[in-house]
DNA sequence: CAAACGTGGAA
DNA sequence: TTTCCAAGTTT
């Protein structure tokens, strides 16, 4: 695919960087396997992309390992409960994204026969998949020259061209920018490159621009400004909510007491031990006179945890409870089953404060760290 | 359009 | 310790 034209310099120059550094990743057909015919498997793709959405990659790999060992396709994935899904999702955070990629499981083991629509125009039509995962799965599965605007992208753009527009509003320049560079041959390749640039080069700080195939042509580094880019709004300061949260055990075999979260909104669909709501006031539901219902309630501490938008820290309670709390909804958790449990990591760490503060089980034998999901 | 929505690692 | 932020989407 030869291309004389100056524009298309930029790309070849992108392209052949590539070729020598692209990043070897569990999801991605090497630029060598792709020339010699390989394609990808959108499956792995979509699968990939949405969980790397907001998520670093060293995160993603084992959730992406596993998923792929228990469900190898679509179809797979589609016939599982959804229970299992929210579970095997658990620790990874933005737990909608679990739900909506079930539900776009479905839609193409029912709808589309298993196959995902081949252009990021019906990609977006599916539950999860926006402008950026739309666009990602129809170039790097399906070869479509759509542009790709990621987080990376957005910096190296903003950088090669000193765009001083702040985000989100420099988007609009941005895709046009990265429009009229795309090349013809290979989108999946473009893609896949401007974000390994961005993520290992073109970094948010301390960018290796000498290490960078655009070097030459980027106007924020001729005006050692690269730092400067992209222009970002502020952030406003987190605020501090407090709550109470209530792990009762089973003496008999040390099950522990977990409800359901509403399926929307923080948390949802996921599982915890009956909590307060979270106040923003200090003197908020708080003390054993919070519990759902009445026990031998005994302070275990507090669990900090810090959210997107907003830190939380939750009193730890514990009590022995043998039997089914009255005028509660909820199930018993054997210990060996927390793991798949979708206790989100705030949850993991209430109830591993629980179990490991409370006193020697003695004679009942129980208790421990909450295992991972695996 | 602004806000909601998780988590863990780096500086 | 605190702040930033990583392959965004939904409402």
């Amino acid at each position: 695919m030869p291309s004389e034209s100056p524009r298309n310099r930029l790309a070849e120059r992108l392209l052949d960087w590539y070729d020598r550094h692209a990043r070897d990743l569990p999801w991605r057909v090497s630029p060598a396997a792709r020339a010699a015919g390989t394609v990808a498997d959108p499956y792995r793709v979509w699968l990939s992309e949405v969980m790397l959405q907001q998520t670093t990659v060293a995160a993603v790999k084992p959730f992406f390992e596993r998923f792929v060992n228990k469900w190898p396709d679509v179809a797979a994935l589609a016939a599982a409960d959804e229970a299992d899904v929210m579970g095997a999702w658990a620790g990874l955070g933005y737990y909608s994204r679990a739900r909506n990629l079930h539900a776009c499981a479905k839609t193409v083991a029912d709808d589309f026969a298993g196959r995902f629509p081949g252009s990021a125009a019906r990609l977006r039509d599916l539950p999860g998949i926006g402008d950026y995962t739309s666009a990602a799965i129809a170039a790097i599965a399906f070869d479509e020259a759509v542009p790709v605007v990621d987080g990376n992208v957005e910096r190296v753009t903003t950088r090669l061209l000193a765009i001083e527009t702040p985000l989100p509003k420099a988007k609009v320049a941005i895709r046009a920018a990265l429009a009229a560079i795309l090349p013809v041959g290979r989108p999946g390749d473009f893609a896949q490159a401007m974000m390994d640039l961005g993520a290992t080069v073109c970094t948010p700080r301390k960018p290796a621009c000498v290490l960078c195939p655009w070097r030459p042509d980027c106007r924020a580094a001729s005006e050692g400004r690269q730092e400067s880019f992209p222009v970002k709004p502020k952030k406003s300061a987190k605020p501090q909510r407090r709550g109470a949260a209530f792990v009762a055990v089973r003496p008999s075999d040390g099950a522990i007491w977990l409800r359901r979260r509403p399926p929307s909104g923080l948390l949802g669909g996921m599982s915890e031990p009956p909590s307060t709501g979270w106040s923003s006031r200090a003197d908020g539901e708080t003390g054993a006179s919070a519990a759902p219902f009445p026990a031998a309630w005994q302070a275990m501490g507090t669990a900090a945890h810090g959210f997107t938008h907003f830190d939380l820290v939750l009193e730890v309670w514990c009590a022995d409870v043998p039997d089914v709390p009255p005028g509660t909804q909820g199930r018993w958790v054997l210990p060996a089953e927390l793991g798949g449990a979708a206790l989100p990591t705030l949850m993991r760490k209430v109830v591993d404060a629980a179990l490991t503060r409370r006193p020697s089980p003695s004679a009942r034998g129980s208790g421990g760290a909450v295992p991972r999901s695996g």
